[in-house]
DNA sequence: TTCTCTGCAAATAATTTGCACCCAT
DNA sequence: ATGGGTGCAAATTATTTGCAGAGAA
């Protein structure tokens, strides 16, 4: 099977390379479609789908909601806003973790390794903050 | 807002502790479907999600597309079978690896930090080592 | 009694697929 | 010219929600 690169393949890889990282099927969707207006949301999911299992771009699986796509294959990690769900990524140096060997889990081949790490982010804090006053407020 | 304990919510608990982990919602809605026939897949949906909000069960934000329940809340990672998506569960003394602190995630209040490791499992091995023996030989 | 919870059905959201035509190689 | 790729619409899959009645506190 020989991959074809289709002008929409390429508009999907430039934005997703543009927007630095994290993006969902429907948001890289409104963004191609600014310049290439026919194309179809099936096409954005079946290429990101293509691409990633080509190794070209990669996708984040975070349970349950939306899929992400990443353009930089290369190791990070990420960390995952609880709150309002932003996820940026995460330089860490992981040579210096103890990281999962074969025989730590027995049987599997390993495949990746990645950490997921939450908290809530800044922007979130201030809120949540603001929340507590009201309540506060509301009791008395 | 009071949580009341219904038949239902019982139920959910007695069998998600019974299965031993990582159960989507459809999975134990099948599974308390044979002793409460009547219950609905909403009512599994609304509870899974109260039940985590109040930390009872654990929603698990990893792979896959269908959100997972977990009863032990316990901190333990997870290992995740690329093939047949399938979950175990991993002991690992993170305490030994470095692990993320708030002052290497600026400004985020860390929340939880969990590590996903993928691999193929034993049996997908197998499955995996047969299906190539099979293309060699339709090759040749 | 009061207010949360439930079942049902219908609504949404996210993703996938069938099909006929298009176009990169 | 061949076979992968595309757009469109319809189908699936996963989850959520409105509502009227049921049942735990």
């Amino acid at each position: 099977m020989q991959l074809r690169m289709t002008n929409q393949r390429e508009m999907i890889l430039r934005e997703l390379k543009k927007s630095k990282g994290h993006l969902t099927a429907d948001e890289l969707y409104e963004r191609v479609r600014k310049s290439m207006p026919r194309i179809s949301l099936a096409t954005v999911y079946r290429n990101l789908e293509i691409l990633s299992e080509a190794g070209i771009i990669r996708k984040l699986e975070i349970s349950g909601r939306q899929k992400r796509f990443d353009y930089e294959v290369e190791d990070h990690d990420h960390i995952y806003c609880v709150e309002c769900h932003r996820i940026e990524n995460l330089q860490l140096d992981k040579s210096a973790m103890k990281v999962p060997t074969p025989e730590t889990v027995k049987g599997y081949t390993i495949t990746g390794c990645r950490l997921e790490v939450t908290g809530v982010c800044p922007k979130c804090q201030q809120k949540l903050a603001k929340k507590k006053k009201k309540k506060k407020k509301k009791k008395n």
